[in-house]
DNA sequence: TATGTCCATGCGCGATACGCATCAAGCGCG
DNA sequence: CGCGCTTGATGCGTATCGCGCATGGACATA
């Protein structure tokens, strides 16, 4: 004898409770009337008590069926709004996810991509945490956060990095600089102007520090900025120029800086997502990821009908 | 694969979870760990979502299983909570026992029996409806009352009577009545003195009218009544005797009444248990009928022991 | 009395669940 | 650095379960 009852078997009984009858009962439950026969039994023979009176003419609950019926029915009940409710989790309608991520990526990619998925998802919760990488980095490490979005990570076997998009290294000047008008200007104008250097730490300034030592220049800064917002002021105030990754752009795009693609060489990072290996992903999650790669495909289709929108516009202005 | 996941499934995801361990859990579960490795991979596949990260050092929850464990704890929670109290009721420790009984019963036999009964089982409540013979049969034939306590009934193939005690006849007279210092007293009395009956309808008419119809006497009552105190008070104001069972005996003891047994014929009424045939009884009332017959065993143990108790006693009155 | 309906049961088959034995992968100790 | 221990996964054989089909028995209706 089975030690537990089933809900498959409380719906069993609920229906013949229902209907009052095996055979209807059984054609509803897509059973052969043998079938549920046989489920009833069992039932009786696992709770030790008859359910029915039952002859060949009648079938009506006994007071243990009228006692065990409530109960049926809120366990059921329960048990199929739980799983439905789950099953919402599973398949990524409904869940919570925790971002770490580069401030450049939270303010501009973000936003609009957050916005969008919400759209389609709305019992979708965000958490993000806006940090620089190496703090992106421990934060997933640690369990703070279920995804990183940042530039490629030093390599650890604990974390899985994908990349998600090239982010090209340009320079920023004001509009009134002469370089402005250029298409292309080349690193080695930073041995002739003073420049704003983003803080230690940044993955920013990882990459300006190697493309100093890839064009033999030793470059000291004029300043260091943990932000954005101060280097662009800097900048904006003339006091120098820098050179940041084309994500920003869209930060600059209401002040009266320009952004020109930086060559000789031409340097990427590497953004993507990180997360630790081995570590499922929420469902939510994964959508989010997904989602987060078709909004690159999009801007990369933005960015490839004209020039001007990049200097100017980009995806995130031209929405609502 | 099943369609759905069952209690025990849950239970055995609980366990893995709370120890972190397949090995363990297994043995916790009494159960082999091959078994219960497929036990999880057959949930992770209805579910179609992986519930643990494991490999052969580490067992750790994915999102999924952190959203399903409280889910789980819950489901399985009320499961065997419910299943708990259900047992309880199939025990007979709690329920309701809704009995139609003679007055007499009731008023004698009923209150003593419930109280001890409830001693041992405070979660059984009970509805107790006083009627005539004809309402007890009648509440019992139309599902008002589980049981009904009253004289054998006319036979019935849906109700099922089963016989609790025989209660005999005898002579209600006042403590001054010649009457009231013999032994025992003839049927024939009652065509010298004045008869107050009970009304029509009652079981104890019923055996009345048969006594007198057996002795060739016609007997018109002085009064009809309806209630034992009635006809008590009647008896009691010197107005005419009467013929009662001696289940009401107790009901007079505090009068100045005494009973005698009526002979000529010796007759008794069947008092008993009545309940529909082919329906089921609780449990509480199963166990409350054979409570019932205790009782009976032991009053009539109490009443063989002397007369003098029978006439000025019985086992209610001796009971704090 | 004949017939139809309804629940129970015998029977056989396919699916399931389990334990045993074994494998593959990591960790720790010598 | 390698051996052994531990742990979860998997192949395999067996016992049990759950199901449908066919049938039986009881009752109501005509």
């Amino acid at each position: 004898m089975r030690i537990n009852v089933t809900p498959q078997q409380l719906k069993a009984f609920l229906e013949v409770a229902e209907t009052g009858s095996f055979s209807e009962a059984a054609t509803r439950l897509a059973l052969s009337q043998p079938a549920l026969s046989r489920t009833i039994k069992a039932i009786e023979e696992t709770l030790a008590i008859r359910l029915f009176d039952r002859d060949t003419r009648n079938v009506a609950l006994t007071p243990a069926g009228h006692e065990l019926r409530p109960i049926a029915l809120r366990i059921v009940r329960e048990f199929d709004a739980s799983f439905s409710e789950f099953s919402r989790f599973v398949s990524g309608r409904r869940g919570r996810v925790v971002i770490a991520t580069l401030p450049s990526m939270a303010a501009v990619l973000l936003p609009g991509a957050v916005a969008r998925f919400r759209d389609t998802r709305p019992d979708v919760d965000f958490q993000i945490l806006d940090a620089h990488s190496g703090s992106v980095q421990s934060a997933v490490a640690e369990g703070l956060a279920e995804i990183g979005l940042t530039a490629q990570p030093t390599p650890d076997r604990d974390l899985v990095y994908r990349p998600l998009l090239s982010d090209e290294f340009g320079l920023v000047c004001r509009r009134d600089d002469a370089l402005a008008t250029r298409d292309v200007v080349s690193w080695k104008i930073f041995a002739d102007r003073p420049f704003i250097a983003m803080s230690s730490g940044s993955s920013v300034r990882a990459i300006t520090d190697a493309a100093f030592l890839q064009c033999g220049m030793a470059i000291s800064p004029l300043f260091e900025c943990g932000f954005l917002a101060t280097a662009r002021a800097l900048v904006d105030a003339g006091l120098g120029i820098t050179a940041l990754p084309g994500l920003t752009v869209p930060l600059m795009a209401e002040t009266g800086l320009v952004w020109r693609p930086l060559v000789d060489p031409t340097l990427k990072r590497s953004l993507g997502v990180v997360h630790r290996a081995g570590a499922t992903l929420a469902p939510a999650t994964q959508a989010f990821i997904a989602h987060l790669r078709s909004e690159v495909r999009r801007r990369e289709r933005e960015t490839i009908v004209g020039g001007a929108i990049r200097a100017t516009d980009d995806g995130e202005a031209g929405r609502g």
